[in-house]
DNA sequence: GCCAACGTTGGC
DNA sequence: GCCAACGTTGGC
């Protein structure tokens, strides 16, 4: 199983909506290093959802429930799509300066590369910023 | 609202 | 195929 870290602005998409929503499809990524992120997922993957923009933290878990596809919104048959689910809100969030601050996650993706929208994570990272959020 | 970083585009 | 110009993103 792998891990990733997807990104929405909340004004755009935000976790609140999500939850409504009980699924969604991920739309919206024209960049082609994240789609090929999008490509290499998996059901069963988890997925951090981050708040850019506003908020700037993690404030949830995903999961993916349907492997990459054409993107539903373009003719464009380059970019595709993955389905997701919530999973569960996290007990806290993590914000992007505590995740600046832990020198185990020095080699995130989020901070290395702050504009990609869906970057992979290591198991290692992913448990990091659960334990973070008080969820292990 | 500004600016730095980075990806994409297009002219040569 | 290189590189300058431009647009977009996201943190501050």
């Amino acid at each position: 199983m792998k891990h990733w870290l997807i990104k929405s602005e909340p004004f755009k998409y935000s976790w609140e909506q999500f939850e409504k929503d009980k699924q969604t499809f991920w739309d919206g990524v024209r960049n082609y290093q994240a789609r090929n992120n999008l490509r290499d997922m998996s059901p069963g993957d988890w997925c951090l959802f981050y708040h850019s923009n506003e908020g700037k933290e993690v404030v949830g878990i995903a999961e993916v429930v349907k492997a990459a596809y054409q993107d539903p919104t373009t003719d464009n048959t380059q970019w595709v799509v993955v389905d997701v689910k919530p999973i569960k809100k996290l007990r806290k969030k993590v914000s992007l300066a505590e995740m600046k601050g832990d020198p185990r996650l020095s080699d995130l993706g989020l901070l290395k590369q702050p504009r990609l929208s869906v970057i992979a994570l290591t198991e290692t990272q992913f448990n990091i910023i659960l334990e973070m959020a008080d969820e292990q």
